[in-house]
DNA sequence: AAAGTCAAAGTCAATAAAAGTCAAAAGGAG
DNA sequence: CTCCTTTTGACTTTTATTGACTTTGACTTT
């Protein structure tokens, strides 16, 4: 017995791979107007379904004429290392800051590169990449 | 489907590329009688897809014969969608240390978390990602 | 020159049109 | 029955669009 939210997956796919650039654009009420549903179930459908290790990126946009965008990405594997989340990173480069290792400054440019807002929608590995950068550091600091 | 706003701002930023000097002068209430909208909306599509961040400097004079003058500015940037590969985005980098805004050891930091070494087998999204860490410094730095 | 006129552009708050959040209710597999 | 997944809806946040009102500047009249 497939569920609705099984349906809708299906019915993107589909869809996706059809498309140029392996990249699709709708609209979540529309959507949930087509499968007589709450435009939420559309979200949930996204959060559970095209997440990041399912080798999906999705963006939007709020407001009027808004959008939801779904590209497939190639999945990559993660190698199991370190992980590391952004509160770990900062908190990290703030000791090597006390330390005399890194300046203000320095520790602001890091943080910025490394911040979650940026990683953005990478999902999971976010944190094994910010480990991985956080570790390339401490290295050519030889620290 | 593309907003008025997003439809606005396509056909400007085409004027302005084929323009000399990258700049373009036009009428906010001509402009608007085109789309056949508000004039405000000119504004409002000014305000927040024309900025200094988006790498447009604005001017205008109001009145009689007035004007609204869009230019668009250099900028290290990469817009924030781009991709940039490790060498594009080390030679920026090298520019931002020539014009003074990175010091040298900012430079190694900031390359060294950003080589494809540590961005690592993220296959093509590592030059996606590459691009919104030169944005996000790009943005530190106010350029 | 000072004042008045008119045609610009700017401001701002109201309204509308999306998408996001989250917790609670409903279903289904063991 | 219990646990996990699905589904919903009330509420929030973001973005777009408009219109009434304000400010500015060139030109015209006194």
């Amino acid at each position: 017995m497939k569920s609705l939210a099984d349906r809708i997956e299906q019915y993107l796919k589909v869809l996706i791979e059809r498309s140029d650039c392996k990249t699709l654009e709708v609209q979540r009420t529309e959507l949930a107007e087509t499968f007589g549903c709450a435009p939420s179930q559309i979200t949930y459908v996204l959060a559970t379904r095209f997440t990041r290790e399912e080798g999906f990126i999705t963006e939007s946009r709020r407001g009027g004429k808004g959008y939801v965008r779904i590209r497939r990405v190639d999945r990559e594997t993660v190698p199991n290392a370190g992980v590391c989340s952004q509160e770990e990173a900062f908190a990290r480069l703030e000791v090597l800051l006390k330390r005399g290792l890194l300046s203000r400054r320095e520790v602001e440019l890091l943080k910025c590169v490394m911040s979650q807002k940026v990683l953005g929608p990478m999902g999971l590995e976010t944190d094994f990449l910010r480990a991985k950068m956080l570790h390339a550091v401490c290295e050519l600091l030889n620290v």
